[in-house]
DNA sequence: GGTTTGACTTTGAGCACTCAAAATACTCTA
DNA sequence: TAGAGTATTTTGAGTGCTCAAAGTCAAACC
């Protein structure tokens, strides 16, 4: 069994490859990732190595291996079905359950998670719109055409599909912009000089956004 | 914050504690109550004890101290509660929730047990009937009262109010049997000879138990 | 009163995880 | 190509929890 340690560094570097799919990912990445010093990152990734659960070179990165991925995709499946009970059932805040959910993905058991995904209807993303990976650990990539409103096309019609950030302060201050997953929207204008983007959610007022916060927006077309 | 393990000891000496009310609880029965060797249990209670939560004296015993009973409540008050959200909502067999409570006890944070909580319409007891702690850390003893089908009055309407065992197999027979909390039964007699107890669950056949089952099975007049 | 018995405590050690700080390797610039 | 700067690794130490085994205590028994 793996411990609560070896399921948060195993998830971190799943999160962190999926950012950037073909590189290792990099000590000073990890540590920071997981709130440790880097010392502490490279003790636990040898020892992850010698488990068979990650592949590592000295000074050039680690990277997860199939059995590494799985258990990495397990412990995101939990977070993810946890996110979205809490949400769905108890009427938590979706700013609000990610630090629950870390708490709660150690805890679950297959039983009651299966228990979970049934009473939800087997969803396929979280409230954040995150996809939740497959009980035989497959995580759907329809994301690879996802654009943000960042990047994507001007004045076009959009739905919102997902927002990479789990902070609740930002979460927060979306979902009282109407920017939550679901919402439709146009993008107005961009301009770079001013680093500002200019939002239209459906029967909402326009709003401004710096372009690091339209990046963490993702949307797909209606 | 209270490491999980100490949250288990504190749990486990407020059990041992309702037992015998007045009595200090050994280092034997809280060591294979622990599942550890005595000497870790000694050294664990000296810990607990420069902490404030237990009086310790050397080959007397334990005991808890307020602050350390309030703490022992808590847990067993989300220990409780996820017991029966897990029966109620997820429709877990209450014979195999004690186990699953016994990991998420130590992750759900007081926002998530308000919900439950709530969700539930406060209840007062749990799947056995084992009376859940309120949130200021108060515990109903109005069990006080309360006989065993190994104690009460002879061929008296009764109704089964709780089952202190968290077997999974003891309690799986005794739902066969139809003895759950809830169920009204009649002893029809007993026999201090063979050991054995007649019961007549309400509708059922009657049927025959031990002295040693029948004590775990408490009843109330009705 | 001495010995046995059983419960309890102490001691020394190990495992998993962490940090601080020193040592090392790589990269980039001048 | 030497030196500076940065990322990484190593080392030594500490915390929390655990065990095995040796030592201690107290009551009971002969």
């Amino acid at each position: 069994m793996a411990s609560v340690t070896v399921e948060n560094y195993l998830k971190q570097l799943c999160l962190q490859q999926q950012r950037a799919p073909d590189q290792r990912v990099s000590m000073g990445r990890l540590a920071t990732a997981m709130g440790v010093v880097p010392g502490t990152a490279t003790t636990m990734v040898k020892a992850l190595a010698d488990s068979g659960l990650v592949s590592y070179e000295p000074r050039g990165g680690v990277r997860l291996t199939r059995a590494g991925e799985q258990l990495a995709l397990h412990v995101l499946r939990r977070h993810r079905l946890v996110e979205s009970f809490l949400v769905k059932v108890l009427g938590l805040d979706w700013s609000e359950v990610h630090d629950e959910a870390d708490a709660l993905e150690h805890a679950v058991s297959e039983k009651v998670l299966e228990r979970i995904d049934a009473y939800l209807g087997r969803p396929a993303v979280d409230p954040h719109g995150d996809p939740i990976p497959t009980a035989r650990g497959k995580l759907a990539v329809a994301d690879l055409r996802l654009e943000s409103l960042a990047s994507c096309a001007i004045d076009t019609p959009l739905r919102i599909a997902r927002v990479v950030d789990q902070e609740p302060t930002f979460l927060q201050y979306i979902d009282r912009c109407g920017l939550t997953p679901g919402v439709s929207v146009k993008v107005e204008h961009r301009d770079a000089q001013s680093d500002a983007v200019a939002i239209h959610p459906h029967g909402r007022r326009v709003l401004t956004l710096g372009t690091a916060a339209a990046a963490k927006i993702l949307v797909e077309s209606i």
